[in-house]
DNA sequence: TATGAATGAGTCTTCATTCAT
DNA sequence: CATGAATGAAGACTCATTCAT
């Protein structure tokens, strides 16, 4: 086996026909959905011979989960987040630090994934992504679960909730975040709801909380 | 390809068809979802030949829209119920009474047609009724929002929400039914929970009309 | 329920579009391959539309098992029948009534199902029966076995045999009828072939018993 | 489309390209077959790029040529080293001897040839070599007849046998090498079946000459 | 020599609806 | 009313080979 130093020419394509067919792709799923968006309109939206986008992504469900990846794997980290001591003082809780924290933090994200979020929310029928809002609802719900029980073990006064009750709390704050994206509402206009929203929401859990 | 005609002498009981056909796209509706349906495999169960099934309806739509016509149109006019005077009496809002009321029929909406509502809710994509959620929504919204206005108008004391907010109630409400129907909550189990999401959009409410 | 007596016209198809496509696939089988053979030309070479013999046929698989579903019933039957007290009287062995009863049962087989035989031997691949030639040999290897194991609990003289060995006769036996068909013999001629066959495979077996 | 030119600097292993494909390609057909191994996976599993093999190769078929090159034209010429008086001598018919050197020869091609005969027999549809299970018989069957017709010159005792049934004892000994391969039987397993399959065809042939 | 993107025709299969009988 | 065969366009995906760079 000789080892031997060598020239080589590579070629380097500048515009990236990969993110050409994800960005095609990210419409046409907004637009159809997962399921009802067809490869042979995505090969033609994106100049692309169809046999050619098989060079790039193995399937149509790579296409779906790649534009995705980056949100789904933020989300999926996202409860460890709240998984400090901090969260679990009743005084953060009271003078709202908390709410401020989660506020701010729903914000950003859903500034910066809209389409993103639309796709996995209301677009993923047919995907390996399909359930991706129950998941989520559900692992929300979990880890809400958990921090009642911690919060329960620390504090004397107990707060009662049906796991159920719960679940829905988690699932009315994705479906929040739902409206805001559905009737494409911007910046400004959603800080302003999401207040009123939290602000709700807020009083609605004392509530259950003093019961 | 030539034919021969002949003549059989069967015996075969003459059911309802129609409704047959209603069932069992029901069932496969509900199973599948509107789109996913076969009618190939709705013909076959229901013991119906498929051209035949193009006698009692124009196609595949019209099955749907058939199975659906009476909780659709009670849902249309269910917002002229709380358009009496009754409902706008601070009186009965203070102590309970609509809300005593709306609950009562809510329960009895969702176990009267758990099964339609399902279908509305989350099979209908690609039927002509893939916006129904949206749309009772709207109405809903709508109404609302109307019934905030008669309510300024009586009242000294004004209450202020934004409508996206109030859109947001009620895509609320919604949702918190869908979520008992995608857990197969059954009665006695929803009456508990529907309680404590009064109780809680209820103060969540309370709150934000005394701001 | 409503019992009626009805009037009711059948049509029946004079010339079945079954046994069309079943008659042109089977061409296309034997001509190409089960996999190299196109749907789109037993389409066309039907006449009949692409999608139509998905209303007949399954898939393509389903075509192919049922052009053959008889002669392959009919082989995994075969040993049922030599399973006989007959079979294991070396007076019957030595006379060569068994060998005639085999070879008798051999030729009709074979004339019978010629082109069948010619598919399950060398055109199956890809499809559900691709490995019908080895199950073949090797179910014809185990009753040969047990077989031989029955004899040698009767006979004082045992036979030695290696597995693989008598594994071997059967292939070849297997094989022997392959030559057949790939080279199309006619029933007289392979008459006699199969004669010479036999022979030489009794006498070298004879040989291996008396070792 | 526009295309960048960079210039990089490697160190590559310099192997013989060749060589690697080749033996990828190998490996490839032996587990997938000539028609289902892919050009692609080729590539991948030989690190080189797909468009670089047909510098190298016209096309797949003459990677498989080329990889059966030498067992091909070994077994090509083997005829012509049975030509010599040597096997026409009854003596050394007699006495085993010509057995013996066709069983030695035997055992060490296969040994030699494994995987290319397992690739030449069941391996090549789709490819040129696809018929060279049926072209080899044929050849040792001229060359059986050709002697046959040699012998019955030289002595006076004619041994009679049919065309085809020459044909079907190469053909056998083709299928006991087939069945060999296919079991994956190592060589002492080998030699001592070989043994047995020689001693069977040779006393089955021994009675059809004596006829 | 080397790249790997691009091609283009191919694969099987599905489906709601229509239509001749 | 009833049949179910027929249609035709669409679905996702594969693959050996070519070609511009």
């Amino acid at each position: 086996m000789q080892i031997e130093t060598v020239f080589v020419i590579m070629q380097i394509k500048k515009t990236d026909i990969r993110k050409v067919i994800l960005e095609v792709s990210g419409k046409e799923f907004l637009e159809h959905g997962f399921k009802d968006a067809s490869m042979r309109t995505i090969a033609k939206k994106s100049d692309v011979s169809l046999g050619n986008i098989y060079n790039y992504f193995k399937n149509k469900d790579e296409i779906f989960t790649q534009i995705l990846s980056v949100p789904v794997s933020l989300l999926n980290k996202v409860n460890n987040l709240f998984n400090d001591e901090y969260f679990f003082d009743i005084e953060n809780i009271r003078n709202g630090k908390i709410k401020q924290l989660k506020f701010t933090y729903s914000i950003k994200f859903i500034c910066n994934y809209r389409d993103e979020l639309k796709l996995l929310l209301f677009k993923a029928h047919g995907s390996s992504l399909h359930d991706f809002k129950d998941n989520w609802i559900d692992k929300n719900t979990e880890a809400s679960i958990e921090w009642l029980k911690k919060y329960n073990n620390i504090h004397s006064k107990k707060v009662q909730a049906s796991e159920f009750f719960i679940h829905y709390l988690n699932s009315s704050y994705v479906n929040f975040i739902t409206e805001i994206l559905m009737h494409d509402i911007h910046k400004n206009k959603m800080i302003e709801y999401l207040k009123e929203y939290f602000e709700y929401s807020f009083h609605g859990w004392q509530k259950v909380i003093e019961k």
